[in-house]
DNA sequence: CCAACTTTGTGCACACGTTCACAAGCGGTA
DNA sequence: TACCGCTTGTGAACGTGTGCACAAAGTTGG
């Protein structure tokens, strides 16, 4: 996936050198804060994306008491190549020991760091039908960090109805309400036609981040951080990929029989 | 977002040259099916899921009876490049004229004839818990075309009761009644902890497309596709952006005030 | 203290996807 | 028919992300 945005303009023009401060290094611990927001900065949104799998991951291991983990270990839980995953912690920093791999308290620290997770998101839900109910009644989402605390919904039937423990607000309420429980992230589960306005209303209450479940390509300012969940889409590139086969099938036909082509890679999979 | 997949082998050793026909083209209009087939293991998947956004733009613009559509305004409404739509749609084939635009109808049908979506692929939700509840009753899916035929649980209180019409079944049912109604697609809404032996079993039934939705990254043999949607990870990405913007207001404070950077772009918001 | 082994961190090359810019092609007009 | 303006389709440059391969660095055993 990837996230659609409302145009982000050239990041080209970016400080042309890191201070150089980053290759000295006098000493192995230093470049404290300030270096680790310069990185924060660079890291590449996929990697981003694959931090938050490395830290479920991680926090599995711990509850079952790992101590330590090799990027070879940790690559293979998490699915992705043991090269690409030393890659995406070196952009956080070097915090594993070489000759034997990284500690796991160290590396969830870390990544919570980064990502911001030592801080609560307050969380609202807008549009409470059948999605909407499902996401309320998660009841504090993933893995605690992100409590939601509020619910909107423009039924006046569900007004006031308690849903999960909360008490859905009407959509008119959204920026007072917001700026009371200083929601950060606003998730919208509306029918497509009411997206946008909803959307434009938590702009206006100061929400920067939008999770969008409604099929609909939603307008925001740049400040603005959107990420679309789509199901449909999800779906037919699904689709397209069983079409895509029956088509291979269906003409390589003649040449090496029906069998699968053979595996030249060694698969990783246990 | 990207999908995680069990290990694609190096696509690099494709064959040498496309046969070098596409070149030559001494008639405009020839290339008919095998051509087509050949582009369509070419386009690239983030293209494919833009292709299901500009098909749903277009159907959109259909009900509001336009005939055509230039490459700009259905960028636009898309919210994508123009250059990178032309693009798009020039891995499907040359349907537009130039000077005027795209015809409406013939981009629907071409596009739709692309994702596979001329051929109806039955749906199998597993794990009938709040989400699943949503999905199921979501009854027909996104836009028809994919309904839902079956509904899969442990819960033995569950089994049998219809949920959207249909009769919950146990999961352990899933490879005959999968095989009976010709499932295409597994949708895996379980509990993390379930998620792998309900996948494993879905593959057992000759499902090749999974759409997961557990926070589990899921072993599968290569022949199968996985899409992961992950909210947990959409929510942490959303946090990190927060936490780099706290970062780069208490950074860039100094400087040039606390009001938003000027926006040099010309917005395309209307 | 040294040597052998293990694993990290990263420079480099490659591949993929995006963007630019323009020739090719079509419709309208005189 | 010839010209003009407009929009497509695409070759080529660019930027980003991925994967390889190896030096750096640490640990263990003698």
């Amino acid at each position: 996936m990837a996230a659609q945005r409302g145009q982000r303009n050239g990041v080209g023009d970016t400080p042309p050198a890191p201070t150089a401060a980053e290759i000295t290094t006098p000493i192995p611990r230093v470049a404290e804060v300030p270096a680790a927001r310069d990185r924060a900065r660079a890291i590449p949104e996929a990697a981003v994306a694959r931090l938050a799998v490395y830290l479920r991951v991680l926090s599995g291991m711990q509850e079952q008491g790992a101590g330590t983990v090799s990027s070879e270990e940790l690559a293979v839980a998490a699915g992705v190549n043991s090269a690409k995953l030393r890659k995406d912690l070196s952009y956080i920093g070097s915090y594993g020991t070489r000759g034997v791999g990284y500690e796991v308290v160290v590396l969830i620290e870390e990544i919570e760091r980064i990502l911001g997770l030592t801080r609560k998101h307050s969380v609202a839900v807008v549009g409470i039908g059948n999605l909407g109910h499902a996401l309320a009644n998660y009841g504090g989402f993933p893995g605690r960090g992100f409590p939601v605390t509020a619910l909107f919904d423009v039924d006046p039937d569900l007004v006031g109805v308690p849903v999960g423990g909360i008490p859905v607000d009407h959509i008119d309420d959204i920026p007072r309400v917001c700026a009371e429980r200083e929601v950060s992230i606003g998730v919208i589960a509306t029918p497509p036609p009411a997206a946008q306005a909803v959307c434009d209303r938590l702009v206006e209450a100061g929400v920067q981040c939008i999770l969008n479940f409604a099929p609909v390509v939603l307008q925001v300012p740049d400040h603005v951080e959107v990420r679309k969940v789509d199901l449909a889409v999800e779906l037919q590139v699904l689709s397209f990929h069983v079409a895509r086969r029956a088509d291979d099938a269906a003409q390589g036909d003649g040449v090496a029989g029906m069998g699968p082509d053979l595996q030249v890679n060694g698969m990783v999979v246990s």
